[in-house]
DNA sequence: CACCATGTTCCTTG
DNA sequence: CCAAGGAACATGGT
């Protein structure tokens, strides 16, 4: 699920949907999930507390609740990791076989699930700190972004995904924002120039806004088909969205813009997809 | 058994 | 001090 576009489409699921709920119990099926938070501290300041608003910071929801007792704004962050999930569920249904936190909102639970158990949900606010500028906002410039990549000679798509060059970019839209842009993947980042960055600038920027019109308008569905679980992601499909990712888990396949087969290649330890022709070193 | 998977952090090496 | 590479975390699917 997790990179900042769908976490931009779960926390606008979401808000509307815990706004204003109370919390009356919550139940850790895995300590490990809140770390560095202990479990009895996370129970003790939430419970009772009320769900303010929640919003996102690169691939990170923050939820905002007052607490039951007057006193300052409690914010939760939560990270999806690699296979993190939240979702809202009436009571009655099962629990996921990996469910790691449940917090009882009367009828309903809000369910957070984990099979891999990367993510995390704590009251440490730190790791936002260390991010870069929202690629959407007017703090992410192309000056910025070229300062980014000019004191690096990692290979640019490795770049891509420090997230103090542009909190929330990840793997997919990393190799999705290079083919828009037509540079090779391989390219090192001090060797990007000045009109190169100005169209990864861009690319970067389309392909998150794309990203985020396309979970705003697709029905998020549960895999189980029970509840909603504000879920999606996918690669070619059948559907009308077939073309939503233009590399990304396409290798062998052609190129939509010159037919050129996909390919796929390893860097540091993670799949890059893109075209060797149209984006040639 | 092998290799792959949307992410981050820690440890080592240079 | 920093940049870069690799392993670890954990549970699957193919």
């Amino acid at each position: 699920m997790p990179e900042m576009p769908e976490v931009e489409v779960l926390a606008r699921r979401l808000r509307p949907l815990l706004r204003g709920k109370r919390i009356r119990h919550i139940d850790v099926y895995r300590k490990k999930s809140l770390r560095p938070t202990a479990s009895t501290e996370f129970q003790k300041k939430l419970s009772g507390a009320t769900f303010a608003d929640v919003s996102r910071r690169g691939k990170y929801l923050l939820f905002k609740l007052r607490p039951k007792t007057s006193g300052k704004e409690i914010t939760v962050l939560g990270h999806l990791g690699m296979t993190g999930r939240m979702f809202i569920a009436l009571k009655k249904e099962r629990l996921p076989k990996h469910a790691a936190v449940v917090f009882d909102l009367g009828k309903h639970n809000f369910v957070y699930e984990d099979y891999r158990y990367f993510g995390r949900m704590s009251l440490d606010l730190a790791p936002i700190e260390l991010l870069g500028p929202e690629p959407l906002s007017k703090e992410f410039t192309t000056t910025f972004l070229a300062t980014g990549l000019k004191r690096s000679r990692q290979p640019v798509k490795v770049k891509l995904l420090d997230q103090s060059i542009a909190a929330g970019v990840g793997n997919i839209y990393a190799s999705e924002a290079l083919y828009r842009a037509g540079i090779s993947p391989k390219l090192a980042s001090n060797k990007v120039t000045g009109e190169q960055t100005t169209s990864l600038w861009c690319a970067i920027r389309e392909t998150l806004r794309d990203a985020i019109r396309y979970g705003s308008t697709v029905p998020l569905k549960s895999m189980s088909g029970k509840s909603d679980t504000l879920f999606y992601y996918g690669g070619d499909g059948e559907n009308r969205y077939s073309k939503r990712l233009r590399v990304y888990d396409r290798a062998g396949k052609p190129c939509f813009h010159c037919g050129t087969k996909i390919q796929r290649i390893a860097q540091a330890a993670r799949s890059t997809f893109f075209c060797p022709h149209c984006q040639a070193l």
